[in-house]
DNA sequence: CCTATTCCCTACTATTCCGATAGGGTATTA
DNA sequence: TAATACCCTATCGGAATAGTAGGGAATAGG
């Protein structure tokens, strides 16, 4: 189950692609989609500190897509949101750790179960972009 | 990513698979996979209690199997494990809840995406038993 | 029978993470 | 200079996760 920070973020982003070309303002968001201003304002934050929004302080300020919807891919917005793709770490190949338990992945009961997993969610992030979301 | 419970419990039955018709002690388990014995001991209890492990007290005892690996498919010891196969509540088959946020789910924008993720995950779980993981 | 073994069951605790808020600071526009 | 809107850090309660405690009950072997 995905974190409301990620079901808030990508609602978020999606309502900014659909306003195309303007500036959204954080109230604005947080009432058309019944989010937490205060709490959306730190998703935003991070979501432009990673490069994916950009921002206008000031009167008639607000949030802007700094890229078109359809070259922002939904694996890269998941990571940043999320976390991981992978349903465990020793298998992530963004947030690789190994496992304190498992003395060796090679023989690991779960291993190629997680990886199966991971790539079908792979495969599902890096087909979509927001594009798709509008 | 899944709860160690979920981790834990899926190589435990692994292990059982392995060690086929033999009765497996917790402490056995728990040594063999470096899996903390009393929390073993919680896991495998639900296990038993949702039919997929028989058990013998006393001496010699411990839990055994009673389906065969190759019937015993992922997606139900998924579902009692680590819960929703779904990213969302709202998109879940088994478990089910109305969103607090979305006013509609036939407009929500991430509806879609979030039923692409749920059915990816599906087709694995559905795919795949416990003796895939031997 | 007695005792060691092993599962059964409830309850409890410690820690971490999630969701959300507080409160002031800074830039911009009118 | 007042109002608006983003910037940033810190904090906080509650839920979930991870793991522990401790005694009870069944069973096998001596």
């Amino acid at each position: 189950m995905i974190s409301k920070k990620t079901k808030y973020g990508l609602k978020a982003l999606a309502y900014i692609a659909r306003k195309e070309n303007e500036m959204v303002s954080i109230s604005e968001i947080a009432r058309e989609e019944n989010i937490p201003h205060k709490f959306l304002e730190s998703i935003l934050l991070t979501l432009r500190k990673s490069g994916f929004l950009g921002s206008k302080k000031g009167k008639g300020g607000g949030y802007y897509l700094l890229k078109s919807p359809s070259s922002i891919y939904m694996v890269d917005l998941m990571r940043i949101l999320e976390g991981p793709i992978a349903p465990v770490a020793c298998v992530s190949l963004n947030y690789y750790e190994k496992c304190d338990d498992c003395p060796d992945e090679a023989t690991c009961s779960l291993n190629k179960l997680m990886i199966q997993v991971r790539d079908a969610n792979l495969n599902v992030f890096r087909n979509t972009t927001l594009e798709d979301l509008k």
